[in-house]
DNA sequence: TTTAAATGTCTCATTTCTGAGAAATTTGTC
DNA sequence: GACAAATTTCTCAGAAATGAGACATTTAAA
């Protein structure tokens, strides 16, 4: 129960603050349907909360990025693979990237935790290289379209999910159809 | 000069709240580097300056949207012109686009300004409808989707220029590359 | 160069947000 | 049902954000 509450509260929060980062704690308390003190018994302040939900994201993200990339070796079955989880990752994915990709924030791997972003995320970027190199994907294309890309139909199925009028599952097949074909596969 | 502060302002906050809906507003001041007393002057609180905002984007999306859609009669080249217009539009597409998408948001067309952005973006489902029709889109991607697609390809474009490592008229065709594949055509 | 308009500076009252103590209430467990 | 833990309710003080008045300074245009 105790962690429970935790959870929630964070879940609530990266679904608060990814659409309003200076949203006030109490909406993010409306959303975890908790008080405002109780939220504050978890987290004494914004920037813990924020931390927490950091982790979260980072944590829950990365284990379903390495799950997918172990589920196989063909480079193009890993790519899809990786996209699902991604849109599988929802709301912590897009928070998580709207963060290190923000104005204001300066993306340095030095740091810890953007290379430990990198670290999730690179192996898109690497596989990409490979199916590059493989002739798979058009020369045309440059790779920093495709990280630019990926992230975009990510989002926009996040986004459709949202919506809620579609089944999940055709959901991704349809994201994944754009996404190939949209990098010339 | 008068006019000048004001649309400056007005600028500084899409740029802002698109990132962060609920920043003070001394940060849209220091983006247009004017003092928040300055601004102020020119608008009485948060609602009026967003207001302000959400005409701006809808006058200014609307232009290029209508512009765009003229300059062919061939719905698939119109396609591509709407997409070129709506990157160009940039954060002001972008912004439009998530207020009217937001979570909290009831989207209505009743609603007069719903309506306008209906309008102004209906145009491009009904393009879709009609390449569906003719057969140039593959019949298996549902106009939902490609619906969700289409502001996907355009914020991945927009942020791809706002990290500023592209030239914009590769990226354009890039995007309508990505988007045109990822429809079917 | 003068003059009016616009902006900046400093200040202040008001409101909203934040963080936490204390007691009452609910929840889960034995 | 009794007890302990967790949460709510009420409260309050401090911090931050908001909105505006009064006057100084800058800017642009005659």
């Amino acid at each position: 129960m105790l962690e429970d509450t935790r959870q929630n509260i964070i879940n609530a929060a990266i679904f608060i603050f990814n659409e309003d980062l200076s949203a006030p704690l109490e909406k993010v308390a409306d959303q975890a349907t908790v008080t405002r003190r109780t939220l504050h018994r978890y987290f004494s302040n914004r920037e813990e909360l924020l931390a927490a939900c950091n982790e979260e994201m980072q944590k829950s993200c990365g284990l379903a990025m390495k799950a997918a990339e172990q589920r196989s070796d063909d480079p193009l079955v890993q790519l899809e693979y990786l996209l699902y989880a991604a849109i599988d990752c929802g709301v912590k994915y897009a928070f998580l990237h709207k963060l290190h990709h923000m104005h204001g924030h300066q993306h340095v791997h030095k740091d810890k935790d953007c290379a430990r972003y990198d670290r999730t995320f690179g192996k898109i970027q690497h596989i990409i290289e490979k199916l590059k190199d493989k002739g798979i994907i058009s020369k045309l294309i440059t790779v920093e379209w495709i990280a630019i890309f990926f992230p975009g139909i990510v989002t926009a199925s996040i986004n459709s999910h949202a919506s809620g009028n579609m089944d999940n599952e055709h959901l991704k097949k349809l994201a994944w159809f754009s996404f190939s074909k949209g990098i010339g596969v």
